[in-house]
DNA sequence: TTGACATGTCGGAAGGTGTCGATATATATG
DNA sequence: CATATATATCGACACCTTCCGACATGTCAA
């Protein structure tokens, strides 16, 4: 191909967006990541939507919190989680496009 | 929280969504992504942008095809791959977005 | 203080993934 | 035919991630 105009990432910069990708690949994460989206929960709220045990919701967070895609805040004993990372939301909705919205509106 | 009308993605699809990014989740994969959504190239070609050599160009691909994501077509004995999954334009866009685009302008 | 609860952290076992080398298939050239 | 090229596939190994159990930290209530 005669390179005209072509613009491509460089591999170091598409190495830091593959390792954005891959703490996002995860069922628990993505559901974590859809309902912050949308509001501010526990870890233990997050921890029963995904039907996992609380410590393990931690890491979960604490893992996405060292990408930069969340936040937390203190209250009490309980911990708010919040997404900071605005590229999120564009993603989420690009797989809510492909894999569907669940209709549980309760 | 008084769930009123969230709506979240149930946690089996998100585990399709979560299978989708980690395919997705490789520098050379990203790469060779946002090589085909500006033209075609063949194995070869892309290889060598991704600085590996051609077999282990051709097992990205394969992992790409069996996702969804790519098409190949056969000219001679040269394999051309294509985008066929229309998300992925979006989400290379999120990523250029987030990590730049080398101003390679050649 | 003691006890209960929410969250965080550590160590190890199991499974999956990336990479490499060698080999295989298919196609064009001489 | 033999050879070279382009692509695909297989086996094996190291590495990373996930998950789980156990324990630690921190906060509230009595």
């Amino acid at each position: 191909m005669a390179t005209s105009k072509l613009k491509f990432t460089d591999l170091e910069a598409l190495g830091q967006a593959a390792e954005c990708l891959r703490t996002l690949a995860h069922p628990h994460r993505l559901r974590m990541v859809q309902m912050l989206l949308q509001g501010d929960y526990t870890v233990g709220e997050l921890a029963e939507a995904c039907e996992i045990p609380s410590p393990m919701a931690s890491e979960h967070l604490r893992l996405m919190q060292r990408c930069g895609f969340l936040s937390s805040a203190k209250d009490g004993r309980m911990v708010y989680y919040q997404v900071v990372e605005p590229h999120l939301q564009r993603i989420l909705a690009c797989i809510e496009d492909r894999f569907g919205v669940g209709t549980a509106a309760k």
